[in-house]
DNA sequence: CGAATGTCAGCGCAACTGACATTG
DNA sequence: CCAATGTCAGTTCCGCTGACATTC
């Protein structure tokens, strides 16, 4: 990571300038910090990850797995538990098993699905991986616990507001 | 955007197990977070520029120059303020130019540098994505004042802690 | 001279579309 | 027959690296 280290954040100038200019800018200020700051953490992630043959979006994918009581996902459920497009699911599973982290074998219940299961190196490959993301606190560090929960229950309401649960477009709790 | 509607909240589901099996989940809950409401924000936002021949990238490039007095720009200036690399504004302007929303000259104060400068037709398309986008209330309409304020600041301690603003890592404010 | 500015070629990643085969 | 699951080919987008020309 870069840092800037410019003289004066540019959110904020920019939102004076916007406001200024076209009015009300808190949500532009939100919405372009929540743009930064999921930049930095990618970067992070990426950084913490890159040198176990990983990236990210294909830790998350080992990640779902080793939660799974069995060690194998279907990859329709992998795509909607990341709420990724199938063919990136496709994509992702493909460099994991190339990796050696990931076996494909046909789903026995469903003759048109494919089951995604961890091997042990990929079993390992987590544990060394999570290590390095939790020695990063997740690239939080710089937060409290209450800020990370302010954080998670300001951004769920974004979420849940999307549809990501079914239901909670209205009156989510 | 495909709303998921989930049955349940599959972050929250992941930090459950990731409590029961790795420790503290507060900031892999809030980072997945930010993860999964830029990918929204995102989403919404290129869906209400492109109907413009814009992309968000591209429309925050033409904001930007906007903002300035002459409406013209040097590229170094462009890429630190949105924070973006060199050759990604060198692409983006190229695609500005070839849409007519952009001019290229030479900066006469600086015989390495170019500057950009926004076009009428420009102008034109940054008032009509604006409007489309702050219709939108940028993605955030589901959130309070409050909030907005809130998650704004909570991620400023973020990119201050990542070096975006000089002197910011220690104690901002 | 070294540093800064910008461009170019090329690579990796991830999202998307449209088409398709297979199966429920 | 229609829907669901994956895969494949091809596109776009953006980020990065390394090399380079030009200029300060």
């Amino acid at each position: 990571m870069r840092p800037l280290g410019l003289p004066f954040d540019p959110i904020e100038r920019a939102g004076q300038t916007w406001e200024e200019r076209f009015g009300p800018a808190s949500a532009m200020r939100a919405a372009t910090s929540v743009f930064r700051v999921q930049q930095i953490l990618l970067a992070r992630f990426d950084e913490a990850v890159k040198p176990h043959g990983l990236t990210f979006a294909r830790y998350e994918v080992l990640v779902l797995l080793t939660f799974s009581r069995t060690g194998e996902l279907p990859l329709k459920v992998i795509g909607s538990r990341l709420m990724v497009h199938p063919t990136s699911v496709t994509n992702a599973i493909d460099r994991l098993v190339a990796a050696g982290y990931v076996r494909r074998r046909p789903n026995p219940d469903d003759g048109r699905g494919v089951l995604a299961g961890i091997t042990d190196a990929g079993r390992e490959v987590v544990g060394t991986a999570t290590a390095a993301l939790t020695a990063l606190d997740f690239g939080l560090g710089d937060l409290s616990e209450q800020e990370r929960a302010a954080l998670f229950a300001i951004l769920r309401r974004v979420r849940l507001g999307a549809g990501d649960v079914e239901g909670g477009g209205a009156n989510a709790e």
